[in-house]
DNA sequence: CGTCTTCCATACATAAGTGTATGTTGAGTT
DNA sequence: AACTCAACATACACTTATGTATGGAAGACG
């Protein structure tokens, strides 16, 4: 199977979701694959500059994730509950694992500190679109945003979900005016 | 230095704190205390044994801090600034790397989910005596947990705290009589 | 058809880890 | 003083990992 820098990235990242970074070994990839380290110390000169390039990867997966699948179209209040909802329910593997890497990788931290911003960010833009009070949005947009991402990083996540009912309420009590 | 088997599960607490849940070697953990693994393989059967006997050890340490440090005095509200204002502040790096850990340690997410139930539970209880709404005191109490939670999940968690004004806000948000 | 580049395999040196079997020491105990 | 046993050291066999050097196959191309 003849293979490019992609394909060992995407690899890597179902890798990951599953196995947790502790996967992220040349050796034991390519025996996943099916080839041998030849072709990974081809496509990439070391096992840092492979982790670097798969962070990369996976900062443009999922902020291309966030664009196409929750901004744009809608009403605010609608675009919000869907943030939510699809933070709370898809991709939890991959988030996981990558949260877990960065707790043991800098490179790895400064990557998801970002994506983080971006997301508190657009929630923010969010709530002060629904005219939430100047001085409550900075609090109430983290701490969205922390929820839904303390959600994902409990034990067995599928079975602490939300109904789309309280989903909607708690929205709801976040969007208040007042305060 | 003559050892048992709490000094290791010491040392090991504070490698898992620092280093994550790789650091957890019989051979780094003997370099690190000055011993050899002799001593390891004599106080534990195997490094299973010693997971196991860890994640005991850590479940009993937090538990006592939560009882200890929260419960008992003051008024409910006052408790669940507390509670919140403790979660969002200390221990955050030994949090973290356990957590990390329980992503691809089901022994350990075992542990912490049972953790984690119990500290939902008692914050569910607070939101009972403040005359919160029955059928949003679940939805609520998850939530304001999965946020202390996920902000320490976050890198830098340091460099994303929220001001007492916003914990303040934000328990009186969570603690609202109406929907 | 031959050549050049790309991609992969093989082989070697080295490091870090587990587990086990067996030797060694030092503090109590009788 | 001799004994015992808990606590540790040492040595061996095995596994999995990185990185590098070099050889080989399969396409692209003039």
């Amino acid at each position: 199977m003849r293979l490019e820098r992609r394909d060992w990235l995407e690899f890597a990242l179902n890798a990951l979701a599953i196995k947790g970074y502790g996967a992220l070994k040349a050796q034991s990839l390519a025996k996943g694959i099916g080839v041998t380290r030849g072709s990974f110390y081809w496509h990439f000169e070391s096992l840092e500059a492979f982790n670097a390039a798969l962070i990369d990867y996976w900062s443009e997966h999922t902020t291309e994730r966030l664009i196409t699948g929750v901004s744009g179209a809608g009403a605010p209040l609608e675009q919000l509950e869907r943030l939510i909802g699809q933070a709370m329910r898809s991709g939890a593997d991959l988030e996981r694992a990558v949260r877990s890497w960065a707790t043991v990788d800098e490179g790895v931290a400064n990557h998801v500190a970002r994506v983080d911003a971006r997301r508190i960010q657009f929630a923010a833009d969010l709530l002060a679109a629904l005219d939430v009070p100047k001085d409550e949005i900075g609090a109430r947009s983290k701490m969205l945003y922390w929820a839904a991402i303390g959600r994902l990083m409990i034990p067995f996540p599928h079975e602490n979900t939300l109904s789309d009912e309280d989903v909607t309420a708690l929205v709801a009590l976040f969007a208040k005016r007042d305060a």
